[in-house]
DNA sequence: TGTTAGCACTCTCCTTAATTGAGTGCTAAA
DNA sequence: TTTAGCACTCAATTAAGGAGAGTGCTAACA
């Protein structure tokens, strides 16, 4: 599909619908648009417009004697035309925001913090993937004795990410070999990369220990279990905020709509499909159609990735009704993806 | 309030009208009664008996020309005397359960699990609070290095609950100093009821520490406040499974009052509160009008205590309507929270 | 005295019809 | 190319008219 361009009353036209829209979620007709924006020209002028413009594809009518609603390809349109992407309209509170989360040490803390800030900004469902674990590196491996036959398993990556397992085991396990073993963990795992201690990598490694220390069979296996589940490769946890603002969204209006979305979003395995429907870029948008998850095809959705240390570890943004305040949105994900990364990298040393 | 004695007939008749009820969600006629129960009076005995029901606070009548429904009195009554509370009804599936989440090592991952599964059990909204720390003791503290200048500490509690929290100084520490301070802490920590690690022995320890090893004092202060943040006394985090659900009971079917219990549910205090309103005993009850938060006066909790070693830990309820499946809940929530403690106790050692 | 049949009455809910109003498309004139 | 005028359309709101479920009361009955 190509982008026409259109003639620049078209356009002034097409955004004062879609902002007008906006505002009121209902549709736009000819007199008021005429009223309200300066355009110059009488409503019957408009209308033929409007015509035109819906023949191209950029509005719909919901039914013969109604007004213009903006189609998906309108929204598009003006999000890739018609909206200016500055910081400008939140940077303002930039400062206040770093600050105020400044003693946030916990990297889980901070990304729910972020993500209810996010939501509380845009007055949109937040959601925000945790780092990845396959762009992060393992930076420290520690076992500790809890008690006679169990163990407390840490990691810890560079992103910050703290994990722990507590493991009981059969056979209760001499400090000297705890200490051994934490040694050679230590050797054989910190500061790789976590994607290359994959299944391979650990069986290697459970060889070489098999043959230095007296170890049985089933304790390594447990390890491995616990190694291979602490961080998974298919789903990485992604925290909401601001679950209940799509109630205020007068196209939830339907309980069975908004049921849909409540379910899924109970569905972690969904919100990582959307989150990461998202691809590559640094902020991208997905409008209505677009979407590859049935259910959200009525939804927008405003991703950007948040970097540590120039990697691309997650992902932070916004789902909406495709009539969303794009210009603000955008603005905010933008601006909340960056503090989320700067927040992050800080605490994580 | 005194309970009255109320006679056979009345008593099967208001038996009747709240199971049917629970049922249909409408207000109870004469006639339907008759008929699907065999009640073997007349429709007209049947009025003058729900007549004299209401008189005596059992019943109200939405409207002069509508059936009957029964008040929180009713419901009241109902629990306390009409319901036999055996765990049969579940039972059967109590080993399934068991063995099906035997395998879960994490304190967090049962909780959420077993809320999950009480939810949907009873298709209402189910909330789990975390073990007490104040009756937990600490098994174990631990601090590593991370880096040059950050630590990791490990907080481990007798009831499996973990705690970390990543710390960045501002000067570096040797290895030795942390060797030290590991053993300084285990000894000053470990096995103490965290109730008694108040304010006042983190001080005393703090001088003790400061005598014998020159740490800036900013450190230990650091310390201080991580440690007493690690546990907070007041605000316990409460688990929520199955919040979809209330949108599944026609009482919900008012977007405002969904909108309503979705600010709630999401306001972590108030979960709070609400859960720990029901007090000391095993298995609690609160119906409507009987509850303190203003906007949970149309529902109704049913709450039980789990323990973990004798110690009463934590909550784990239910949240519906008062128009509640009072017999499938209790025995519900009665044979998850034996589980629960169960679980938690296996996987803490 | 407790129970029951009969009946008038009440109130909600659903359906149908009428009205309103915002908005369009078309035509013809400027 | 733009605009005024006008007939037409369709959703949304309001009004009215049953239909139905249920009650309370009265009077008869065992």
């Amino acid at each position: 599909m190509v982008e026409e361009e259109l003639d620049p009353r078209k356009k002034r036209i097409l955004q004062a619908i879609i902002q007008e829209h906006i505002i009121s979620a209902s549709p736009i007709g000819s007199r008021t648009l005429a009223k309200k924006y300066n355009l110059d020209v009488s409503p019957a002028t408009i209308r033929n417009e409007m015509a035109d413009l819906e023949e191209m594809g950029y509005l719909e009518q919901p039914h013969t004697s109604a007004g213009r609603v903006p189609s998906d390809r309108g929204y598009r349109y003006y999000v890739d035309q018609l909206v200016s992407r500055e910081k400008d309209e939140v940077s303002g509170v930039i400062e206040n925001i770093e600050d105020l989360y400044q003693d946030l040490q916990d990297v889980q803390d901070i990304i729910s913090g972020m993500a209810k800030m996010l939501s509380k900004m845009t007055h949109y469902t937040a959601m925000v993937s945790e780092p990845k674990s396959q762009v992060s590196r393992l930076k420290k491996v520690e076992i500790m004795q809890l008690a006679d036959n169990s163990l407390l398993l840490v990691l810890v990556t560079d992103t910050g990410m703290v994990n722990n397992k507590i493991i009981n085991l059969a056979q209760s396990l001499s400090t000297g070999k705890i200490s051994y073993l934490n040694n050679f963990l230590s050797e054989k795992l910190e500061n790789k990369l976590l994607a290359n201690l994959d299944s391979n990598y650990l069986k290697e490694i459970e060889k070489e220990l098999m043959a230095k220390l007296d170890l049985s069979v089933d304790l390594f296996k447990q390890f491995y279990n616990e190694f291979e589940g602490a961080f998974e490769p298919g789903g990485v946890k992604v925290y909401l905020g601001g679950t209940s603002y799509i109630l205020e969204q007068p196209e939830f209006n339907d309980l069975e709509k908004v049921k849909k979305m409540l379910k899924l979003l109970d569905q972690e395995e969904m919100l990582n499909k959307i989150i990461n429907s998202i691809s590559g870029s640094d902020l991208g948008i997905k409008i209505g159609q677009e979407n590859e998850v049935e259910d959200i095809k009525n939804c927008s959705l405003v991703v950007a990735t948040y970097y540590i240390s120039n990697r691309a570890v997650g992902k932070i943004g916004v789902i909406g009704p495709t009539r969303m305040e794009y210009p603000r949105v955008i603005s905010s994900v933008d601006v909340i993806s960056d503090i989320l990364g700067k927040l992050i990298s800080k605490a994580s040393g």
